[in-house]
Parts: C-alpha cells; sequence; structure tokens
RNA sequence: UGGGGCGUGGUCCAAUCGGUAGGACACCUCACUGUUAAUGAGGAUGGUGUUGGUUCGAGUCCAACCGCCCCAGCCA
C-alpha cells in the first residue's frame, strides 16, 4: 500500500460497502467494537450508515496494528482498506485495514459508558444522545426519517399543500387540562399547539386540500407506553370532502408509510428483528366497523364495553386482534367526541368520526372526521364544552364566511413508527423523548 | 392521579430464616493469526436511594419521603 492509494482512496458508506468488493476505500466514523485476538484485531466500525468489521494484522500493517490496539469504544477514526467478501464476517463483507488515522482518542480515564451488554431504561434515556448511536436505535430513527418523507410525498402527491400551524397558540383545541402554558411578550399567555386543527381548517378554507405537520404538545399526566408530551402529528384538512374521504386518505398514507420502510428500510428492519411479513400486506382496503360493530365484537367477546364506553387499551388490542391490518372504527357516540364534530345525519347521536387502530397492539394512530360546519352549532358546543368563546371568534369565522363540509384526521407519527418498528414502548422512536417527568437531554 | 412492582460498585445482577455485602461486564496487564457481546490467566477501583424506627445485629422487617418501571384513565 503506498501513501498515494492510502490519500486517494474513495470515501464510501458503509451500507454501500458491498458495492465495493476488492477495491481500496476509506471509511469515516467510529469503533463500535475491537476483538483482539494474537496479532489480528477486529475492529468494528460504523459510519452511521451501518457497521462493518474491519480486520488488521500485525503482520501485514504493523503501523495501523500499533494505532488500533488497545483504542477504545467510539474513539473517531478515519479507515483505509480494502474490501473483501468473507463469510465469516458479520454482514458478509470486512474491509483489510492498511491504514488508520484515530481523530479522536477516547480517554482511557473515562471510557464510553454504554456497554454492549443490557442496560436499564433509565440509564439509557439519561444517555440517549449516546443511546442513539447504536445500531437499534440508529435503525429506528431512519425508519422514521423514511417515514415521514413517504408521508410528505404521499400527500404531496394526493394534492394536499403543506401548510404550518402555529406553536404558540391561544386557547386549546380540545380541553385546557392538557395545556403547556408559556409567558408571551409582555406578561401574554400562550400555550404550545396540542393540534394544529383549528388551523388547518383556516388554510383549507383557502386551499382546499391541506395538511400540516410539526410538533404538538399535551401536558397529560400520562405515564403509558403510547404517551409523549412531545410529539409529532400529521394532519391533513379537505374542503367538500367527508368522513369515507378522510377514511381512505388515511389507508392510503399508512400504506405508503409501511410500503416505503419496507421496501428501502430492509437492512434496519432487519437489525430490528421485525417479521416484515405482516408489514408486506399493509395495502388498502382496510377493514372497516362501526362503533355499534366494536361493541359487539367486544362484548361477544366477553369484554364488559357497554355503548357510550370509549374503548381503552385492551379494547382497542382485543379489536385488531381480529384483523391483520389497521382497522378503521367510525361513528363513535357523539356524547365522547371533540366540540366540532359534525353529527351523523341519520342518527345525530352519533358523529361522523373515526379512529384507526394499528395492529399488534399498536394502539390509535389515527383519530379524525367530518367537522361541524354550522355557525349555530359550533356556538351553543362551545358553551357546552365551557370554552373560552373569546378565543374562538377567529375559528368561528370559518363559520360565517363561506363555511363548507370539511373533514381531516391526525395521524400520530411516533405510534405508527413504533408499530411499523415493532418497538414496544414509543420513547425509543423519536431522537429525544420528552415524557411525563423527563425533558433530559 | 389511582393500583402494582423495583431501588445493592460506572453498568447488569446475586446475597437462603434478619447473621462476614459477592459475581459478571467495563478499566489495566499478559497470552492467543479468524474473532462473532471473542476467549483464557492475573490486577486495581468502587456499593446497599434518603430519613427515622424495631433488633444484640438490617441490603433483608416497619413508616415516611425521593426516584424509576408497568398497568389504568385521557388521547395521537
Amino acid at each position: 500500500m503506498t501513501q498515494e492509494n492510502q490519500t486517494t482512496a474513495a470515501v464510501v458508506a458503509i451500507e454501500r460497502a458491498g458495492d465495493h468488493v476488492g477495491q481500496t476505500v476509506a471509511i469515516r466514523g467510529w469503533l463500535y467494537n475491537l476483538r483482539e485476538s494474537g496479532k489480528l484485531l477486529f475492529p468494528i466500525f460504523r459510519d452511521g450508515t451501518g457497521v462493518l468489521q474491519g480486520v488488521v494484522s500485525l503482520k501485514e500493517h504493523p503501523d495501523a496494528f500499533a494505532a488500533l490496539k488497545g483504542l477504545p469504544q467510539e474513539s473517531s477514526v478515519a479507515v483505509t482498506g480494502k474490501i473483501q467478501a468473507e463469510l465469516r464476517a458479520p454482514g458478509g463483507c470486512e474491509i483489510h485495514v492498511s491504514a488508520i488515522e484515530v481523530v479522536q482518542r477516547v480517554a482511557d480515564s473515562d471510557p464510553y459508558p454504554i456497554q454492549l451488554k443490557e442496560h436499564g431504561v433509565d440509564f439509557l434515556l439519561d444517555k440517549r444522545h449516546l443511546w442513539i448511536r447504536t445500531p437499534r436505535q440508529a435503525s429506528i430513527l431512519r425508519i422514521r426519517a423514511d417515514a415521514i418523507r413517504a408521508a410528505r410525498n404521499f400527500m404531496d402527491d394526493q394534492g394536499y399543500t403543506l401548510t404550518d400551524a402555529p406553536i404558540f397558540t391561544p386557547a386549546a383545541c380540545e380541553g385546557t387540562t392538557t395545556l403547556f402554558e408559556v409567558n408571551y411578550i409582555d406578561d401574554q399567555k400562550a400555550y404550545l399547539t396540542q393540534s394544529g386543527q383549528l388551523y388547518v381548517e383556516a388554510t383549507a378554507a383557502a386551499l382546499g386540500k391541506v395538511y400540516t405537520f410539526g410538533p404538538t404538545f399535551r401536558a397529560e399526566k400520562s405515564k403509558t407506553r403510547r404517551h409523549l408530551t412531545e410529539f409529532w402529528m400529521l394532519e391533513p384538512e379537505a374542503a367538500y370532502l367527508h368522513l369515507e374521504d378522510m377514511i381512505e386518505l388515511g389507508e392510503g398514507l399508512v400504506s405508503a408509510m409501511v410500503q416505503s420502510v419496507v421496501k428501502s428500510r430492509k437492512r434496519e428492519l432487519a437489525t430490528l428483528g421485525r417479521d416484515v411479513s405482516k408489514l408486506e400486506n399493509i395495502k388498502p382496503p382496510f377493514p372497516r366497523i362501526t362503533y355499534d360493530e366494536a361493541v359487539q365484537v367486544l362484548q361477544k367477546a366477553g369484554n364488559p364495553t357497554k355503548w357510550g364506553d370509549d374503548f381503552g387499551g385492551d379494547e382497542e388490542t382485543l379489536i385488531s386482534k381480529n384483523f391483520d391490518k389497521p382497522v378503521v372504527i367510525h361513528r363513535y357516540p357523539a356524547a365522547m367526541k371533540a366540540f366540532y364534530m359534525e353529527a351523523d345525519p341519520k342518527n345525530p347521536n352519533l358523529a361522523l368520526s373515526f379512529d384507526m387502530i394499528a395492529p399488534e397492539g399498536g394502539g390509535e394512530i389515527i383519530g379524525g372526521g367530518e367537522r361541524q360546519s354550522s355557525y349555530e352549532t359550533l356556538v351553543k358546543r362551545l358553551r357546552e364544552h365551557n370554552l373560552p368563546e373569546q378565543a374562538f371568534q377567529w375559528y368561528l369565522d370559518l363559520r360565517r364566511y363561506g363555511s363548507v363540509p370539511h373533514a381531516g384526521f391526525g395521524l400520530g407519527l411516533e405510534r405508527t413508527v413504533a408499530w411499523i418498528c415493532g418497538t414496544e414502548h414509543i420513547r425509543e422512536v423519536i431522537p429525544f423523548p420528552r415524557m411525563l417527568y423527563r425533558v433530559y437531554p
């Protein structure tokens, strides 16, 4: 190996290393692990796109051997070597290291805290900024990114325009108990948004078919594996469209996200040990049942749910177990839904609403429906719910000036990604989870 | 917020009936040319969440508090 070869070797991403078998290339990344076996070293490098085993021979490359021997985990390195197919290496190929530059050596006195062994949840969450380096966490984040890209592409292709909703809002969308209050300028109070929905109703009246995608905040005292206080939501809204149109859009959106991940994140799903066969058949149409039918299904299964009860996690799981796709439950009792829901003209006790429940215990990933378009009814509902009418004047304007039937929904990104990844807890699918009693790091 | 569970070296765990707090990993040294969370031998460091109580004696029993986990409610 000449000096010239080492300095001119092309930098390649580890995920593409298999395309460079027989070539001398450069890898820039970190030392993930190091196994020693006498005069051979077996480092494992990671570069953010994957991990690759290296092999360094004392006899052939004494300088590289000396530089690597004893190098602490997570030291940053630039590696030059020849990619070779190797059945004994994890992943099928490895790099025969000829030169290595240590960019930063981790201090021996202060080793990298995350081992390849098991750790507890609390410890890992405290080290979340480092935990995301592990192959499992990095794979989840890459899947999240792909799901977002697929969702945005799908919405754009369907003719929906992205219209961002504000994060600071003057009042609640759904109730006042779950709001984060912030001090705005000059002693004004503002709140972090719980949902972009009210705003996307306004932009729908301006642009027709729109959606918003961004973070939302709920100060719910919920400590479950499905809750974050800060989570991302994609909320479409369309003028002149109805409940069935939104169910169809939701089916298409979820399918597009799943199929994109299945197609372009095979490697990451394999790292997670995800059973891909359960994702491959996620294509429209999804099973649809009414709330009435869902209650019957539950009662037949021995569940004590009565008509008028909302469904909890147990009930959702029980219903979704009957299907291998997400199931849509529609036309809930109006009394249990938000003030802005439109009533079913065939039965005013029912709201034109729907939820989508992910299979495999994934829980509710979509909630939505048709919005109340009557000015008078909306005012009445605001009063019934004790909401501050003054703060909603702008929203009532949407019913004063050219009110039309319209519908939309909210898709919870993290719940959807958690289901796609097959992770037990939602906290793993966002880079820095914000939960009840955790805002660090 | 309610119910249940758990707090032991940096990390993950063990400690019988209340009786000398220990192991593995991590770290250091040595051996090993195909390791797969490498292995083998040796070494140093370091701990019972807090406060009180019962007892000859408390990691272990009791009380309160703190923290975490799981479930429920609410929701995406």
